[in-house]
DNA sequence: TTCTCATTTCGTTATTTGACGAAATATAAA
DNA sequence: TTTATATTTCGTCAAATAACGAAATGAGAA
């Protein structure tokens, strides 16, 4: 029961819904997400720890920078279904479609050193 | 977005994940919902309302009262994909096992004048 | 109509959430 | 090793949420 209102939380906040459908497109790091949706730093942070924590994403250490990506293979069967839904998600919105060309463009070796 | 995060909200309580899975079995009218949760009829009022907002379930005047039931056509395709998800979701916890169990037994007529 | 009672709305309160910046941590580069 | 920088953690604040009881609403019964 915990666990599943772990998992509708972390889809209850717009910020994190734009940064899974961010990560749809490819892996991004903290400040690249950061730069994109114009949050601190600490709190794109504590965003990915909660989509983490309940299942959506992974983190990989990558140099000075830990990447997220999509966890595909979630563990809970429910967070895999609900993932399969995700492509079908806010197409039509123009704020995910500007993220996503926005997301395009960040390099991180650019905007990082802020 | 702010629908979706709408719908993603009112998932995100186990009171009102409670409330649907009660539904999934039979309709139900605020006061015997207040019976099994053990929560002020104002306060299941307005879970109702979020979960109606959001398009899971519809209200029907019965008499002297207002039958809440699952919306089955729900105009909005996500919606109608993630209640479609409902019936597999904690099938293993007790507590909704008793709450299921409660509502076999709660007879709207001796209980609801409190 | 008036009364009764199920439900909703409103006002209040305690808790949770989302945001920030500062400080702590970790790791690559110098 | 020292420095720089990406990230996380912590403390704080404002806003949102979930709960309650009281008052208002609405519909059947008397």
């Amino acid at each position: 029961m915990r666990n599943y209102v772990k998992i509708f939380k972390a889809l209850s906040d717009s910020n994190r819904l734009r940064i899974l459908k961010m990560l749809e497109d490819s892996p991004m790091c903290v400040c690249e997400i950061r730069a994109v949706l114009n949050l601190a730093n600490s709190t794109v942070s504590k965003h990915l720890s909660l989509l983490r924590e309940a299942g959506f994403i992974l983190d990989e250490k990558n140099g000075k920078w830990v990447d997220y990506k999509l966890n595909d293979k979630a563990e809970n069967l429910q967070v895999r279904k609900l993932m399969k839904l995700l492509p079908e998600w806010f197409n039509d919105e123009a704020r995910i479609k500007a993220d996503k060309r926005k997301l395009e463009i960040v390099d991180r070796n650019k905007i990082c050193n802020i």
